[in-house]
DNA sequence: CTCAAGTTAATTGTGCACAACTTAATTTTG
DNA sequence: CAAAATTAAGTTGTGCACAATTAACTTGAG
């Protein structure tokens, strides 16, 4: 028997099973709204940023969340065709490209607003047991980056 | 402001998050055995089994890693190919692939002991919380998995 | 026995993730 | 200022995930 080889698996591949099963979850939901999870997540990053006046630039969306532009770049030319946003070259650098929401996009906010509560309706968990997980996975998330910062210095 | 909306992003993408930095920390370790992460996954399930001498089926890597026929598929032929793995179709059963450890895939376990311990050095967290963290998260992926099958009934 | 229903893998197609590399623009520095 | 270094996004290729479909086989009701 190896302890360590099992408890770890369990840890990681809990995590790994959680995530693909929340996802699950959120797919139907998302489906309504023609989204995917990952471009739902640019979408509440843009909605966010709308609020407060930020233009968002690519490199933007990958330092929240934490994806390269091999990820985004694709997943944006997919939402600018169905005319959620708009993306656009810089004036002042044009290297930056600028990520916009349309008339659409920002609409649609209203109609994905409905789906949290759709999302834990129904799920045997309470709020708060939900935010104390919340807390710990952003602590493993920080010592992992940590880690990585540390080890790239 | 919309919390639920804000509040929502922070629990799901604290788990796409984490589970995403997680793995990247596998990613060197496994890459020493040529192996991805979900790869990693299959040898484990298939060492475990291997001890208590059980033939081990597609569906039963589908069942234990939640993952289905469309990504197992060209993942084993990958393994196969590599010579950790052999595929062959049941004697009794045409439709079932029955997957078996090659002495070279056995002996994958010495060298992948070493990689639970390499991915928690340097870690700043302590046990407990990481076996705390993967209760809950068993809880979470169970309370979905019983209304998943709820809704199915 | 027969055929409809169910089971098991495989296939096909889409969309992430991410490594490695490229291109172009900009900044730093000798 | 010009060469070198850096930065931003895009491109290419590999490997998951997963939906939808297909094919092969097994089983069970009539």
């Amino acid at each position: 028997m190896n302890d360590l080889l099992a408890l770890d698996n369990q840890i990681c591949f809990s995590l790994y099973a959680a995530n693909r099963a929340i996802t699950a979850r959120y797919r139907p939901l998302l489906a309504e709204l023609e989204l995917t999870y990952p471009q739902y997540l640019v979408m509440l990053v843009l909605w966010e940023r709308a609020q407060i006046g930020h233009a968002t630039r690519v490199s933007d969306l990958g330092v929240r969340l934490r994806l390269d532009s091999g990820t985004l770049t694709p997943l944006l030319k997919r939402l600018a065709l169905r005319g959620l946003v708009r993306r656009e070259r810089s004036a002042d650098d044009e290297r930056v490209v600028t990520i916009t929401l349309t008339g659409q996009g920002a609409d649609l906010k209203k109609r994905a607003a409905q789906v949290p509560q759709k999302l834990l309706c129904g799920l045997d968990l309470a709020p708060d047991r939900l935010l104390a997980l919340r807390n710990e996975l952003n602590e493993v998330l920080q010592a992992i980056e940590a880690q990585s910062k540390q080890s790239s210095v």
